[in-house]
DNA sequence: ATACTACTCCCCCAAATCAGGTTATTTTTA
DNA sequence: TAAAAATAACCTGATTTGGGGGAGTAGTAT
């Protein structure tokens, strides 16, 4: 079988135990082949392009630019790559920027080597590789929360609020009075205690009403 | 080992091939136990909350209320419980209405039953699973538009506008000028060929430009 | 039967915000 | 060093917002 077939994958990372530990477990895996490795994001900005990596890990804690904040600049110089995060940080804030930016997937590090290996393969298929307290977190991130103090129409008229609409087109599209949807947004203001859209779409975000 | 400890398993599936597949699965695995399984939600509403489930594999096709609908009753019958959805439907709107209702987890019914298994065990530990391609999905979902015609300062504010504060608030937060707010918005209603507010933020919105 | 909740609609008011036009300077970046 | 982005100003009129009050109807629960 010819090696042109092999995945090539890069790696940023800037321990050197953990990175050469990613060399040679991916370099000894048939249907593998590092084309890469960096310490660092200014180490691999020179040769990442030429490298043509299919997939590139990318650990989030690097000197100089964060993983996070290099992602975009990754994005442009290497933009058919699949850029999976591999970190030990489990903070939804991160989680979140990082597959905001453009990340396709995000492991933690206590990740065993051949789940890293699956998760490559996983992520070439069309897959979305997360470890399960991460895919938690996003699962988790959809979810409303059920003891909102609100009732069904107000938070229906809450989203519309959020989407930017005026009281009145909300008022046109319900097929109700713009005076009721004005007596809803008052119940709302009174139940959250704010005396403003912003501060109602923040609570209400907030606290998942909406 | 004590039978108390099995992981308490409901199923709700209308085709009974399929039904009692999963029923002879879970309840021939060690450590799982089936304490119920119904072809419909209505059948399942009067005795579900009896057999106190840990783990509710839930099908979205079902005579009468569908699956997702149902999810909020379900919630509050069971209201310790996970949710797997079991489904062959990959339709975004269906994924993510449904992790909204309150599922912690997504499988398509093309997973091995291995995988079910594992699926159960993973969400009853603080996962999320999903298959692949939902796990796909629903990371596109936190994903930006790179062709985005706004500039990063427009997309900062056009954010905000979003979260409902006003261009005094937001020029105040980012320290410059009510006129400077008030240039990029106009820069970004000529570009995103909007006159308002709602129709910035939707368009924006739809294109993943926000 | 009754109390409660949700939803609906009405009046008033003042203040603030929004949309659109035009021009121009300073920074930043390619 | 050009080009692009960010900044700021001045003008106008229409619209929206937040807050005050009150009130009727339908459905649900006790």
């Amino acid at each position: 079988m010819s090696r042109d077939l092999d995945i090539r994958v890069c790696i940023i990372e800037d321990d050197e135990t953990i990175r050469e530990g990613y060399v040679y477990l991916i370099g000894n895996t048939p249907g593998y082949k590092v084309v890469g490795s960096y310490p660092s994001f200014e180490d691999a900005a020179k040769k990442i392009a030429s490298d043509d990596p299919d997939v590139l890990l990318l650990d989030v804690e690097l000197p100089g630019i964060s993983g996070i904040d290099a992602l975009p600049k990754i994005k442009k110089l290497i933009p058919e790559a699949y850029i999976l995060i591999l970190t030990v940080y489990e903070q939804d804030i991160l989680i979140f920027r990082a597959l905001g930016n453009g990340a396709s997937g995000y492991l933690t590090k206590n990740t065993p080597p051949e789940k890293i290996i699956s998760a490559i393969q996983e992520v070439m298929e069309g897959g979305g590789p997360m470890s399960a307290h991460i895919a938690r977190m996003v699962i988790s991130s959809f979810q409303r929360n059920e003891a909102s103090p609100l009732t069904r129409r107000e938070t229906e008229i809450l989203e519309q609020i959020a989407t930017g609409k005026s009281r009145k087109r909300i008022a046109q599209e319900l097929f109700i009075d713009l005076e009721t949807v004005k007596s809803h947004i008052k119940n709302i203001y009174h139940k959250l205690n704010v005396h403003s859209k912003a501060d109602a779409i923040k609570t209400a975000k907030d606290n998942k009403f909406i």
